[in-house]
DNA sequence: TAGTCAATAGTTGTCCTACAACTAGTCTTG
DNA sequence: CAAGACTAGTTGTAGGACAACTATTGACTA
């Protein structure tokens, strides 16, 4: 469905839009519902269906997990990384908790920098947890983007939760871009598998002001 | 509908549901889509319906929308607030833009501590948008609760865009409760009506480590 | 025996028709 | 002029049917 009424004010009725795009008023409602809770439009009883004033403008937000890679060329720059450290070693007590593991198995360990037009925006340490992955993929995530390489195999992530808290820290991060405040925005974040298990536990620590999270918050 | 099927498995089918409950299975559907969105549920073509692994463990987080006390009392302390002003001003150039004033409009200004068990866990900056409320509501907003308040005539907000930024500035709040590295995160956000009126704007500092953000991102 | 494939029962996705519940404007009436 | 009744339009729910998909079972084959 394409994004025609553009403006803040009533769209079609679902009957109207049901005829229009030929499925029935059941498959444009639950589209409709989509909508409603992505906080793009405002269903209401017995009046119809209203594009929420702010529509456009938007930006895509904390609440759709994207890769760091997609939402930087999203925002029209050139995404990058540059590996640090990538090592395959035991699984720390934390780790162990964060990604529901028995015992310390391996898992791959990446410290990496994100860069957006070769500026680094951002200091990242990931735990990815191996234990059903085949050796072939983990060897590419040592270079690549990890999304993509879980993309191959079809397991993408497709759920997160996050904590947000601010840091101030000398131990964080390198080079010659570390802010001169040490000052950091810390996303903390296990991403989860269709099947609910565990894939990655990541701390990305992001310079204040290269970047700007936003979150829509629904009742 | 009741939490009943609490661990990680099926639950049963739509069809079941709909006749247990004395509902339509529509009805069901709708139901069950709203807590996928919410990413309790895992719904699968042909195969069923799945609780999420996480599923109880997952706290209120910043998605839902939520006034402050609200929030503390459900974390199990006891909310307070403690004003340091209650003007009504008119609205300077930034809070033109974020409430979508025309004219400088005279708008209601708070600076509040956010209490829990009546230490401060937060500093408060809000502007109110009062062109549209009436007189009482307004001077009931300069002692209590703004959400409560708003209640009253039916007009809480439904909706908000939130911002999240880390912040170090000495000039951040006061009494001898402040922290001692002042390092804040702030939550910058403008609360809309069911309309798609700004109702809003609002500043928050939040000590850091006395309150988790927690975000839950989905696909 | 082990492996492959077909059949099948169960489940979610979509469709259709109908009606209930609600909204907002129009019209009537005092 | 104001208040209430009326009404056309819209969303919410109901029930029954079938399509699309999944996972298991059982039969057949190598």
């Amino acid at each position: 469905m394409a994004k025609e009424w553009a403006p803040g004010e009533k769209i079609h009725s679902e009957s109207e839009l049901s005829t229009t795009y030929k499925v029935s008023r059941v498959t444009v409602r639950t589209a409709l519902k989509t909508l409603e809770y992505q906080g793009l439009v405002d269903i209401r009883h017995g009046s119809g269906t209203y594009v929420n004033n702010f529509g456009r403008s938007i930006p895509t937000g904390l609440n759709e997990l994207r890769s760091m890679s997609e939402t930087i060329s999203e925002l029209g720059y050139e995404p990058g990384m540059e590996y640090k450290v990538a090592t395959i070693r035991p699984a720390t007590e934390t780790e162990i908790d964060k990604l529901r593991l028995d015992n310390p198995d391996p898992v791959l360990y990446l410290e990496r920098a994100v860069l957006a037009d070769g500026k680094a925006v951002a200091f990242s340490y990931d735990t990815i947890n191996i234990s059903s992955l085949p050796e072939e993929v983990v060897e590419e995530m040592k270079q690549g983007s990890v999304f993509a390489s879980l993309d191959t195999i079809n397991s993408r992530p497709i759920r997160a939760l996050a904590e947000v808290d601010a840091v101030i820290s000398k131990e964080i991060g390198w080079g010659d871009e570390r802010p001169a405040n040490d000052l950091f925005l810390l996303l903390q974040q296990v991403h989860y598998a269709g099947d609910g298990e565990p894939l990655m536990y990541s701390k990305t620590y992001f310079m204040e002001g290269r970047f700007q999270f936003l979150i829509l918050r629904t009742r």
